[in-house]
DNA sequence: TATTTGCTACGAAAACTATCGTACTATGTA
DNA sequence: TACATAGTACGATAGTTTTCGTAGCAAATA
């Protein structure tokens, strides 16, 4: 199981696991032809390193048939968090603000988002301020 | 010097960072001692580390006296920086609004943050939308 | 002065990561 | 059927990071 504590996903495995919530689930050659197109390692370099992370309990897969599906087991969502949590009680800690006009400031950042950003901001219009 | 490409600090580098950044500077034994309050490794371990932290040229280090005193060569703006544009071109890409509103919401922020950010925001005010 | 204390230097082990080559096997095809 | 193709399994290596033990030396102190 996945605790808490161990979950520390590597660059390379990261790099498998955005392919693999894009997809939703995907063959180790599906995931290596994405991966090929920013990387230059070989095939069983990723065969590899998905099966390592199925004996860590980052993915499952089907082996019913020769050719093996994987699918994630930790959530985009809970990975983002991670990471987050991780920043915001590290380099960025105390300073919330430094990370949200960092992480803007050097994008391109979408109507929709802008506005979610603002949407989600305003539920802190209340308070004295 | 340090070129962008090898700027990639470490967690144990990380965590001798934000020390020395929030000291100005440091001996190895200052640093230590912060560090024996979340980690439990010897100070020979510190020591080697920033060493080493030192010929990568993450540090500099006044050896005038037999004290060894170290200065951080990396400011923590850039760092944040650095790991924010990783984020925004990694797990994040294209979600900027999941990665702001994930941020404040497992963080107690203060007005003042809250103030900053909003005042940030409403440089684009005069967007269509 | 002799001893203890506290520092740096440094080699090397241990742990983890990334990478690949080779072997093996099932499936498709000539 | 015989051969080529396309998978998986797995051991091994190289690179990196983290960790520590030991040695050597200077300074404080008994």
């Amino acid at each position: 199981m996945y605790t808490k504590k161990k979950f520390n996903p590597t660059e390379s495995e990261l790099e498998i696991l955005q392919i693999l919530w894009s997809k939703g689930q995907a063959t180790v050659r599906e995931v290596h032809e994405v991966l090929e197109h920013t990387k230059d390692t070989g095939y069983t370099t990723t065969l590899k390193t998905m099966q390592i992370m199925t004996e860590k309990g980052m993915l499952e897969r089907d082996i019913s048939s020769r050719i093996h599906i994987y699918k994630p087991l930790v959530s985009q969502e809970k990975t983002q968090q991670h990471f987050l949590d991780k920043m915001m009680g590290g380099i960025f800690k105390g300073s919330a603000s430094r990370l949200v006009i960092g992480a803007l400031d050097h994008t391109e950042v979408s109507e929709k988002e802008l506005r979610e950003i603002k949407e989600y901001l305003s539920q802190f219009e209340n308070r004295k301020s």
